[in-house]
DNA sequence: CTGGTTCTGTACGCTGACGAACATTGAATT
DNA sequence: AATTCAATGTTCGTCAGCGTACAGAACCAG
């Protein structure tokens, strides 16, 4: 383990990308909104598509599709937790500040789950950040309108719990392989990750925000995915990846990614 | 960060400290279960005394005092959960495995909190290994029946999902802890935590414990713990810890343990 | 086409932790 | 008192990632 401060000057994120600034989060992101017609959204989150019809309409019925620009802030640690967003093509990464400066990436949320998963505890505070990280269509729900749902539905309420249980497991999975994995099996572990959310082996991410989302320097993201690369795994330029080689890139990633997925399937399904 | 293998021969934990091994558990187990008579312990889990009288009285009711063992396993991960536990001066510890041999604590339960919190998510399944880490007395409960008095009880079932919201917080923290911050600081947390959960600022653990918990080679923990013990923050002879300066522990460690401590007054009380 | 900006590649010295091996001390047992 | 073993202390070479700095390449706006 290393450690310390970490504030070099690619690395200053509030500015450069935008990211926890608040400025303007609130105006841009109404503006940004689009209410598309529900019926034109293919409905693709899973959590959802797991319900009983009914349920299903309900949840539809209470919700409008937005889409979710890329950095976009979703929530913040101990802030109050307005909306709930079950994205449908978008992914967002669940972020944990320890310092000032020093953040790291705990989760991942695509469509297999959602975010605002902690009211289901009757916390309507967020416990981490929250941003976005792919963009694309989502459904958002008002929050108090997710716990009515929830109080409505066991059904909802069941497979809801469930997916919190994977979320902890996710979160000790990955202190784990924080602690213990190289870096380029770690970048391997979160590229197969996104894969899997993006639904398409191609999605847009720099190597800076990789070097956030990992806790690592940027540098060390380049030599990692310049290795990945001439192995024939990856291929990328300016922030569009490429998996070329899913199989191998298994391969090289550490077992984080088979245990993560194992878990998933065996509680929800 | 370091990774790899990390096998030295000190740290055949399977063996050398009785971990995760299951021979003789069971048997042992129950074995050294002394049944006091209830009146006999004093009540101070906090969750059970934060209840109202009625819901107190149906769990002690519903719950034998055992007295658990240093390294006592009480949990696997993937494992049925089959009893929960609420330690009244014990102390556990939840311990996440990333590959076969390398394994690191993300969580601890003192009598501030329980093991078997999944079960209020209605799963049944350890998301954890769990080991005594300081032998004590505890109230052991009935998997089945601790899910019947959750139904029974919404006051108990609000506490206890504050009470995992806190654990997931846990987990958060501990995985940026782990990443960032130097081992000096994050010994200096553990032994904060564990002071806090003991009551008392002597308890007994030795350097192979400390490095299996902390993930990190017992030399590690020798030279941290030194260097502490110079400062006059901490004493100690085989396993035998004395916190000496608790303010200037206090100093030393990172700011995680006054994180997590904020944390839960602020979503406990 | 030009100048600025973003993204990626490379280099250098530094350091905390690693793996391995061995020495010393203290407690318990005989 | 001698023996054994667990716990702690120390040393040595290695290495992944750190902080910093700079340069080339690709893209974009004027």
């Amino acid at each position: 383990m290393y450690a310390s401060a970490q504030t070099s000057s690619e690395f200053s994120f509030t500015v450069a990308l935008g990211i926890l600034t608040n400025t303007n989060t609130q105006t841009s992101l109404t503006r940004r909104i689009s209410v598309l017609s529900i019926s034109s959204v293919p409905l693709s989150n899973q959590l959802l598509a797991a319900l009983p019809m009914i349920d299903r309409l309900h949840m539809l019925d209470a919700s409008i599709s937005v889409d979710l620009e890329f950095s976009e802030v979703l929530a913040e640690r101990g802030e109050k937790i307005r909306y709930v967003y079950f994205p449908v093509g978008s992914f967002i990464s669940l972020v944990e500040a320890s310092d000032n400066e020093t953040r790291i990436e705990v989760g991942m949320v695509g469509d297999e789950g959602m975010l605002g998963s902690s009211l289901i505890l009757g916390i309507d505070v967020s416990p981490f950040h929250a941003l976005v990280q792919g963009a694309g269509p989502a459904l958002r729900m008002k929050a108090a309108t997710f716990r009515k749902e929830l109080a409505r539905s066991a059904g909802l309420e069941r497979s809801l719990k469930r997916y919190l249980y994977v979320v902890m497991g996710q979160l000790a999975q990955t202190a784990a392989c924080t602690r213990f994995h190289l870096l380029e099996a770690r970048l391997a572990r979160w590229l197969l990750m996104t894969e899997d959310r993006a639904h398409g082996e191609r999605f847009h991410v720099t190597h800076v925000f990789l070097a956030f989302m990992l806790g690592v320097r940027r540098v060390g993201i380049t030599k990692a995915a310049t290795s990945l690369q001439k192995q024939g795994l990856i291929s990328y330029s300016r922030g569009n990846v490429t998996i070329v080689n899913r199989a191998g890139l298994e391969k090289v990633s550490c077992s984080c990614y088979q245990l993560d997925k194992k878990a998933y399937t065996a509680i929800m399904k």
